[in-house]
DNA sequence: TCCATATCCTACCAGGGCGGTCGGATTGCC
DNA sequence: GGCAATCCGACCGCCCTGGTAGGATATGGA
């Protein structure tokens, strides 16, 4: 498997995080209830999303996390990088900050890896997927499948009635 | 990482038989010495891609593997997939031989994981660049990047220079 | 016929990462 | 102060990965 239960459950949480509004936190004890998740793993996973500064926090009572942006400005490659660390198909495969690809199966600098061509197409789709979509389009997902129950149902329905216009994304 | 040692030791081997020519079959042995690679390993990774029909072998002396069509013909996605397993970005994203896609984290059929939209998005991005990339085109990057030095380059060496010499550089 | 070479097969093993737990420190609203 | 919540680091079992070991089998050549 490609990603580990990390980018899964940081996913979830920030898709329920987007489903909130924006102006009162929310708990962990919340999402972990929510999505069926243990708490004390959540806390573990939200703290990379925290130091990649995609939510933020408040301590103590009535504390919690929201996102520090608006979802449609979140891509997901961001997301995904903050919880996996560097997307890159081989252990041999990692960018340094500047532009030059290293593999650690090149004898000598200049000399390409024969696997260097394959390796640098698919990180090239993964991360382009992941660029395209915006935490936006998951969370407009799941709304639609999942009617309008969410953690804060009742108090979303009450300001149901004044939506807000969205377009919708185009789905896979 | 996304993919193990074994894509990459599985890969390399089959760009050194695309640069053989079909009629003669090639050891293990040459290719693992030629890419550094431990030769019993090697067995179980080749073992993989005979049982998918990719390679064809022969036994006893002066047996070996070759590939079982033209490299044009051979699509990555195949490789990979032989070599790694059904290519799924989490571990509860398993197609079923129908059109299905599970996810575990689905509470009720019918109902959509948040996170199904994205795993879908990368897997169509990592199958498309794999299916759109062919043995062929790696064999051609190597044999720009390498010259012409390969397992038979003594061979090659001795037909040109005529006679034996030190070799200059590493084939690996 | 015997030997060298090579594929083939199964079992085995150490190390490390993953998923998760635990205990506690700190912060802040009531 | 008490409670709810974030924060932090240590710990831990399980399983997979990467690799080794040892042998069985097949085959061409001397």
């Amino acid at each position: 498997m490609i990603f580990s239960s990390k980018a899964e459950y940081g996913v979830r949480l920030m898709v329920e995080l987007g489903r909130q509004s924006p102006e009162q936190p929310t708990s962990l004890k919340a999402i972990a209830d929510a999505e069926g998740l243990p708490l004390a793993y959540l806390e573990q996973v939200v703290a990379r999303l925290r130091k990649a500064g995609l939510v933020m926090s408040a301590r103590g009572a009535h504390g919690g996390y929201w996102l520090a942006r608006p979802a449609e400005e979140i891509a997901m490659v961001d997301v995904v990088q903050a919880l996996e660390g560097a997307i890159a198909p081989m252990e041999c495969f990692v960018h340094d900050h500047t532009e030059r690809v290293l593999c650690s199966h090149e004898p000598d600098a200049g000399r390409g890896c024969a696997t260097k061509l394959l390796w640098t197409r698919v990180q090239g789709g993964i991360i382009r997927s992941l660029q395209t979509t915006t935490l936006a389009d998951l969370v407009e997902f799941s709304r639609r499948h999942d009617g309008e129950q969410s953690i804060g149902a009742d108090a979303q329905r009450e300001r149901a009635t004044g939506g807000p216009e969205r377009e919708p994304a185009s789905v896979a």
